[in-house]
DNA sequence: AATAAAATAGGTCCTTAGTCCTAATTTTGA
DNA sequence: TCAAAATTAGGACTAAGGACCTATTTTATT
């Protein structure tokens, strides 16, 4: 059971019952965000899959904000626990390892949580500084896994240098969530796109230069 | 001028003004939409935006799903024609071409229209056929041209192989954006993103086999 | 069992939002 | 010029949504 960091009340949560209610409420409003995108995320549309009254769900969280930010935790948490479980499991070589991660994140795009959760994750990000902060320490943190990953692949690499390759690797990644993603057009293609991935990344990190990298005007 | 294809009320736009005002509309719901999101998106910002009353814009507009989809409409053309003027003016070697294509659609995602306007585009084609329509139409034209340059640079892959690759590169692009979009924390890495993306996409489109792309066993 | 805190229900208030209606005003072509 | 069509303003209606308040019930602890 993961400890949750919540920005609900004081006092909320300190029976089981609340401790219990709150992960309803969360599990609900997940659902409802996956289902219908924000626009569509109610508090009594919440309150009502959790079969409470609107007058509880904000004993729990005062404003739709609160709520907003402890989903996003929330999920991102569950997200970042079953990433470092597979890197975990992927043995000692890099090269394995990032290959299992690869693998691990261009499945999870087709699932529907992940189809539809990041993309409304990325929008809100435009517009709200919580989903921001939130959207950047989770990709911060895979980043991070990557670049200690590439720099090992590629030892004449800077940390700066490996920085860049694993944003530029990661990010490509998720690019393919509104396309191979679950139901998307090109879900079936999910395979091929693997393969690619796999190949194309592990040959890019292994044999990239850092003065193919930096720039040649120094641009501060 | 681009011609409009409007799903609005018949009549309307048959005088000057109402063309303008047209115009007008959707200019400014673009402008909300790029800064509000989608959930900040309401007729009467947008009337007030343009200087009119709610009940004038819902002479232009019967709903606003209309309206919606003839925004999302104009700005992807406006997107499409900015694409084909940038390739009609990247001479006739396919690897120009591809270079120029791909260093054009990374430093538009620069742009605040695109940094913001693409993520919400995708989160709503999560619950939206007409955006996911409009999305995808857009997309499958971007890939056209790269599958076509993919196969003058690599004979030996199959259409099915060009357009997979095609796939590949271009939703690898747009996965970028969340990161190095115009105000994302990676937006200073965008130059060193271009020249990854240039040499790694170049060399992958010259050097991926046929055999590295299909499935091993026939899954069908 | 008693008690204090937590949890809950049910209602209210106010704002925003989408849609529609009708009477005026403006534009354009015959 | 003048009549038909297009454009506009200014409301009104209804629904949905966020937030708040209070009385009641439930829970856990002593």
């Amino acid at each position: 059971m993961r400890a949750l960091k919540l920005q609900n009340r004081p006092g909320t949560g300190a029976y089981n019952k609340g401790q219990e209610r709150i992960l309803q409420i969360l599990q609900a409003s997940r659902d409802i965000l996956i289902e219908q995108g924000y626009s569509g995320l109610s508090m009594r549309k919440i309150a009502a899959a959790v079969g409470i009254t609107i007058g509880n769900l904000h004993y729990y969280y005062r404003t739709k904000k609160d709520l907003l930010s402890d989903l996003l935790d929330h999920v991102i948490e569950g997200y970042l626990d079953t990433f470092n479980v597979v890197r975990n499991n992927a043995g000692n070589s890099p090269a394995k390892q990032m290959v299992a991660l690869i693998e691990f994140i261009i499945d999870d795009l087709n699932t529907q949580e992940t189809t539809n959760f990041f993309p409304e994750l990325w929008a809100l990000s435009n517009h709200d500084e919580n989903a921001s902060d939130g959207m950047h320490t989770l990709y911060g943190k895979v980043r991070k896994v990557f670049k200690e990953l590439i720099l090992e692949l590629n030892p004449s690499l800077s940390g700066e240098d490996g920085e860049q390759v694993a944003l530029f690797i990661t990010a490509s990644m998720e690019g393919l969530t509104p396309f191979v993603g679950r139901g998307k057009p090109w879900e079936s293609k999910l395979p091929g796109m693997k393969r690619i991935a796999t190949q194309s990344f592990l040959h890019l990190a292994q044999n990239i230069k850092s003065s193919e990298i930096a720039s040649l005007q120094g641009t501060k």
